[in-house]
DNA sequence: ATAATAGTTGAACAATTATTCAACTATTCG
DNA sequence: CGAATAGTTGAATAATTGTTCAACTATTAT
């Protein structure tokens, strides 16, 4: 099944190594939530949504025309970004608008613009 | 071409907003650079690796036999990590170590699960 | 009531990508 | 040298996913 298994011969060698690199694995529940959000950060038309949020709630055709999308992909999009909890909504009369839950998402750019930056 | 500018009626009472949230959007090379950078983080076996070299470099085989999986599919994983900046390498004679650049990765990933926890 | 508009939704399509497989290189050891 | 081992690589496959399209709901205005 695993093709590791039988070889490496220096297994005894990195034996303690592997164990305790083994206590720092990711846990399964952190691993999923964690990866959920990257995966949900790693798109551009969302990125750019979130990016226009930073200071202002914005209806669905406001952030259609400003990003040059279709309602519907933007639509698609703002649905992704609500379930993972990154934006909220209200309505008024026909217009749904959209702003940002909290500020953690922004931490999270900003550090990730830090690193990127070097 | 965009089926939103001859609608939204209210594009004159949102002008400002509109104009206002288009100074914010990110630029095309932030943009490239932080998305990429996600997209990178947002896989759970890359999470998971770079998980297990927190503290110390570990060989492409320990690596494969913490994860339980084959070294191609890790080897293949490392090289992304190391395209990307995010993991370097030292070769020993037949094995090959890797290790973090730097923490800044582990910063984000602070800041992300802190998030999650909520 | 009818028309117009804002937004949502599901299916289809296209593009991306993680893993597998097999073949390959490089290094060590007998 | 030849065998064994660590790791890499490219092609193929399978799964995921972002956008489009068309049809739909909800709200407002005539």
């Amino acid at each position: 099944m695993n093709e590791n298994v039988p070889n490496c011969k220096n297994n005894y060698l990195h034996k303690d190594k592997i164990e305790h690199a083994k206590s720092l694995l990711i846990n399964d529940e952190d691993l999923f939530f964690v990866t959920q959000l990257f995966k949900i950060l790693g798109d551009e038309t969302r990125t750019k949504i979130l990016s226009v949020l930073i200071e202002d709630e914005l209806c669905v055709c406001d952030i259609a025309k400003i990003l040059d999308m279709t309602k519907s992909a933007i639509s698609h999009q703002l649905k992704t970004l609500r379930i993972a909890k990154l934006i909220k909504s209200r309505k008024i009369g026909k217009e749904v608008f959209y702003s940002l839950k909290d500020d953690h998402v922004f931490k999270i750019y900003k550090m990730a613009t830090e690193h990127v930056a070097e």
